[in-house]
DNA sequence: TGTACATCAGTGAACGCGCGTTCACTGATGTAC
DNA sequence: TGTACATCAGTGAACGCGCGTTCACTGATGTAC
């Protein structure tokens, strides 16, 4: 089994080892959620995933590189999340209207990530420690530019694709529509139920038909 | 002195009493954006305020007791920033562009509200502890709720009064500001420097001059 | 396939440190005459 | 204004607990012949 630890050398690594490391990182999970990243203990996370606090160390340097891991996997996921409701557009009929189109788009994406208060919780006590820990914010950082730039380029297929325009800059456009969907999964943490009616309604008044060359143009 | 805690009686207290708390909020103001507010020790915003152990807890039942408090007074300190943006508008001259007038308010809001790195770090810690620990959850989320209702009020007249009427249904529009507006705060706890123009893009184009009644109405 | 040995992965006891919380105390502030 | 006393506010030592981290160990897994 071959792992890829962050940008470093790939290490051959056991398929035993691999599952504790994996049962650990879900372990953290639960715990992040519930504690926080630094009230979790190292105890709480070992018993979680029935292991004793000996195997953590012998699998992370500390906590942070746990920390890292999870980070890592878990902007992945959400990226990968954007990626398939994207796809999935490209296979939807194409007498379907736009606003149709994303009314599926919606529902796509709601679907395709976790949107539970948990996994919520715990995503943004990941962002928050990795904001607050220098060692993390910088490397945290660049892993989310390098995922959200591929999605940049996806975005900006599909539009072109469904023949529409951004009434905005591009990437104002991008930063509201982000910035929607934030919004909205910062609310179940209090126990809202996920709701993109809102980014739905905001992909709708900032989109209009592709226009011609010579008669587009709108600045802002 | 009067100090008002909560809902429950008003309460009396020393002078002297009120100045140490004070001190021993806005010294924890400092720790809980550096440490987060699980990981800031008693200990350390007691030597950051130079009081000792004894003083925290002579004035306050626990640590949550604390961070209740610094909830309540930053989401205030929050409301009242965009409350004073919106007054400013009042008096801004009649002849002002709805372009102009947006782009005041925008250098307004950035100028009543801090928008350090470090405040801003902490609010979001305030924020994901109440979320979090179920003792300050509910308590927060009215809070909250209650200074957003207020505000509601505020944004609707003030569009009143520049003959502006929001293309997509009210609660929405809100929604869509919020999330703007927060999403920018957010890229500051990576280093970026507040930058609204993405919300200044968001209000020009949810907006639009007020149409009469009978050709209004636009469903979304 | 069977045996003997080497390496690996996780165990669990032990350590010392820092934390939250308590409480007898003292010096500062306020009050009565 | 001055004195004597009462109350208040913060001090700092002490407690016991839980944490992160280490490490000698053992049982599991892999390898060579």
């Amino acid at each position: 089994v071959v792992v890829q630890v962050s940008e470093e050398q790939p290490v051959v690594v056991s398929r035993r080892r691999a599952q504790t490391r994996d049962r650990l990182l879900v372990a953290a999970t639960h715990v992040f959620a519930e504690r926080g990243v630094i009230g979790a203990s190292v105890e709480e996370i070992c018993e979680a995933a029935a292991f004793t606090r000996g195997a953590f160390y012998s699998n992370f340097a500390d906590k942070d590189a746990l920390v890292l891991a999870l980070l890592e996997a878990e902007t992945l996921q959400q990226f990968e999340a954007a990626k398939q409701t994207l796809s999935g557009l490209r296979d939807a009929p194409s007498d379907l209207g736009f606003d149709e189109l994303v009314t599926r788009a919606m529902v796509q994406l709601g679907a395709s990530s976790p949107s539970d208060r948990e996994t919520l919780l715990m995503r943004q006590e990941l962002m928050l420690h990795a904001a607050r820990v220098p060692a993390l914010r910088e490397p945290y950082a660049a892993f989310v530019e390098t995922s959200a730039r591929h999605l940049r380029g996806q975005i900006e297929e599909a539009v072109a694709a469904a023949d529409i325009e951004f009434v905005l800059p591009f990437e104002q456009a991008i930063e509201l529509m982000e910035a929607a969907y934030n919004f909205d999964q910062n609310r179940v943490l209090f126990g809202a139920e996920p709701d993109l009616t809102a980014l739905r309604a905001l992909i709708l008044t900032i989109t209009r038909p592709k226009q011609t060359p010579q008669t587009a143009q709108t600045a802002v």
